[in-house]
DNA sequence: ACGACCTTGTGAACATGTTCACGAGACGCT
DNA sequence: AGCGTCTCGTGAACATGTTCACAAGGTCGT
């Protein structure tokens, strides 16, 4: 057994891939499953796939494969799948609006419980039975829902004024879609998810020749 | 100088962002910058700065910094910010609906010139000024307006078959954000956006105690 | 012209991540 | 039981990415 308790970085990344992937395994049936197996559903390599695994100290057995339904357990331990993490959606623009609605976080999870919006319009309104608040009501907003991730969907010259509200409500994790850098202290979390910047590292493949190198966004 | 021509996937993932901030610089007005100023700017450190940037083999002065004009040029053409790149949305929904109206994309060279949708209300109309098409003509119009990147936003379920369909037209990038493992040929390019993955790893972090390592996606 | 002071560019050390290759254990058939 | 076959778990080799630390080369004031 590896050093327990640490997870690399880049084995988190794929985890919830792997859970996604035998979830969707499950239905077809089978019981037990190959690293092999679940490389091609990954879209990775086998030994990846047992190397991350064994850093969850799960057992495999040899000659057989992994117990799907114990695997699912495992990882989803790992992850902190029991837990439910409640959402705070800022910025209830067209991005805003597509988050608020898609149903996918709540059942991972991640359920959207509320947003803020500077627009006097949509205050005291829904968005798809997302209660919409103003900025003044962010920090209230976050105790009562006991909110420790936050969604920036503002336009980006208001993002970091936005963070550093979430921040100071105590919001320990940000996921940003702000093309900015954002300032925060060290124990706060921050992923940004740039879509231009994604475009432009496309266009950079692009222009040169290619084959570009094998790559899938985002590691960690 | 190193190994012209080749520059690491990490930098490439990086030039976007040196790029914003320089931008963003520009209209303060200093004409030179230290890799300790545009380090602090794009939220890295300055040695990093220095050995992306020695990757264009673009010459800073020593004792003085970068000239900016110089540095924009010379990342935007790395980057190939010359061309532009026309995108093609598959799938109206509410995130297609946002990309659609995205004007940032457009500036950066990355104009949506068309969208696809199955649902035969939308099709023929226009979201935004991006006229909607019909899946089968999805080959036509990538030809028609030459586009190279396709942008998924389906379903799930429509993901793997809407990536057969742009792979077929000729489409040789690919940016999804379906949760999914995408099969493409060799030479196709696809970089993957999943938002819930994305909310499971700050839900890993949380879950753990804090702090997590430095991180912030997407990494190539 | 000189010296004090900056900041780049880069080799080298270090850290992280990926792949290989193979021993160890488990199963099933004869 | 013994043998062949399968697949995990993992050390070790390799690749990529990050940070350090400092010499080289430039600016500026005197």
């Amino acid at each position: 057994m590896t050093n327990r308790g640490h997870i690399p970085e880049a084995s988190v990344a794929r985890l919830p891939v792997y859970l996604r992937s035998l979830a969707e395994l499950a239905a077809a049936g089978p019981t037990t499953i190959s690293s092999d197996v679940l490389a091609e559903l990954a879209g990775v390599n086998a030994a990846k796939v047992r190397k991350d695994l064994s850093y969850l100290g799960s057992h495999g057995t040899r000659g057989v494969g992994y117990d799907v339904d114990h695997l699912v357990f495992e990882i989803s331990r790992a992850l902190g799948v029991a837990n439910t993490w409640p959402v705070l959606v800022c910025g209830i623009g067209n991005l805003g609006r597509a988050l608020a609605n898609h149903t996918g976080f709540t059942e991972r999870g991640f359920p959207v419980v509320a947003a803020i919006d500077i627009d006097p319009a949509k205050i005291g309104t829904s968005v798809d039975g997302v209660p919409v608040h103003g900025p003044d009501r962010l920090g209230a907003v976050v105790a009562e829902h006991d909110i420790s991730i936050g969604v920036i969907a503002t336009p980006a010259d208001a993002a970091q004024e936005t963070a550093d509200r979430l921040v100071e409500a105590g919001v320990a994790s940000i996921l940003s879609f702000a093309p900015t850098v954002l300032a925060v202290p060290d124990d706060v979390e921050v992923r940004v998810v740039d879509l231009a910047t994604e475009l432009q590292i496309l266009g950079f493949h692009l222009q040169r020749g290619l084959p570009p190198p094998e790559a899938v966004a985002p590691p960690g």
